[in-house]
DNA sequence: GTCTATAAGCTGATAGAC
DNA sequence: GTCTATCAGCTTATAGAC
């Protein structure tokens, strides 16, 4: 669509991308709160500057037009979203591997639900920006874990099951805490998340998928 | 806020809300997937008409403005979305209740994805137009089926786990294929979802969850 | 680099002919 | 009931003073 993200590629030196200013990141984090607030459509430019608690014009200064201040803010949140389950191999063991990997979306799902928010917005709304990006990035990475998960049921490590589907089990379940916040707290009648509330989820999520696709939990918890 | 849905009373009468014409339902309709496509704020009246194939004046005809045609959606989509896990009682075997939940679930993520997103949306959104549906309608019924799954536990038919948090995972998962129908569709690299594709998924599902909560799949399939 | 003022265009809503 | 024409207000983006 209308000027995709291009693989995004990573940030040039070792450090965060090293912000012009401070005013930079600042209006970086606005937006990404007022997009994953009201989709791209629906965020307001002059809502960003407030947020940002800067003149509308200044964040013009610093970003073109609304476009490639949503491009920004999606290649930011991509590229922080790599190096997990990354470093996998066929040697590993499949319970300790997912149950990492499990808890480390869950982690972020708390700490960052934002993200969650502005990527699930982009996605629900059809991923006109993104598409791209679930070709050249997204498609394979799934394809290369799916290879690694059905090489271990393959060496008999853990019982036959759909790799990719496992996949997005694992997404859907960990990301529902960022996405669907204001419900699951408007259930448990909790006015923000803590602490033991996340371990406690990581803990179901992890048991519940690990002993689904038939592996015994590394570390059991209540039972 | 800016007028919620009042726990949205059921349509009077048996059949359908019986539209002054069949205009009303087309706009219903048209409006439903510029809402779940953009948000609220992000829709646009004159898509909306475009949808519908009617001139805009014509939709606020039928609709006073763009907040109460929202509204008329949101209610029409959660009309829909009643009789869902609600006859269930502590003498029915959890297995195969939780089985044909999922699979209700899964099927309505395919055959209406839009209503799901438009939900998601809202969600996602913080909950502007539904915390009063939420907390009055939502949290009641999760209370109510978790008090089945409780005791069904108790009377020793499933292994302990936590209720609220295992109907959140069987949300999740189902709904992300109506969520996220746009990114599944570029990984599994399909056009379009079919009936095999949404039994492969309703058979994973419900096979991972129920194995994941130690119960006995009332329909072993591919193993 | 920062910010006020304003241009140019879009959007929700309505008036009023048919 | 239907639809063209149009208004008032909002939204993105920029010009230009400091």
């Amino acid at each position: 669509m209308q000027g995709e993200i291009a693989t995004a590629g990573a940030s040039p030196e070792g450090g965060a991308q090293r912000p012009r200013d401070k005013h930079y990141s600042t209006i970086l984090q606005a937006a990404q709160e007022e997009f994953a607030d009201h989709g791209f459509k629906g965020a307001r430019m002059q809502a960003i500057a407030d947020r940002a608690g800067l003149p509308k014009a200044n964040v013009h200064y610093y970003f073109r037009n609304k476009n490639s201040l949503y491009l920004a803010v999606l290649d930011n949140i991509l590229n922080s979203w790599n190096d997990f389950f990354n470093d996998v191999s066929v040697k590993d063991d499949p319970a300790v591997t997912l149950d990492t990997f499990i808890r480390q979306k869950v982690r972020m799902s708390f700490e960052d639900p934002t993200a969650s928010r502005l990527f699930a917005n982009e996605i629900i709304q059809g991923a006109p920006y993104l598409s791209g990006y679930l070709q050249d990035v997204m498609k394979p990475w799934v394809a290369e874990r799916a290879e690694i998960i059905q090489s271990w049921i393959d060496a008999g490590k853990m019982p036959d099951t759909d790799p990719v589907l496992l996949i997005f089990m694992i997404w859907a379940t960990t990301q529902h805490y960022a996405d669907f916040q204001a419900q699951v707290q408007s259930i448990v009648a909790k006015p923000e998340y803590d602490e033991p509330q996340m371990n406690h989820i990581a803990d179901f999520v992890s048991t519940t998928i690990l002993r689904g696709c038939g592996l015994q939990p590394p570390s059991p918890i209540s039972e």
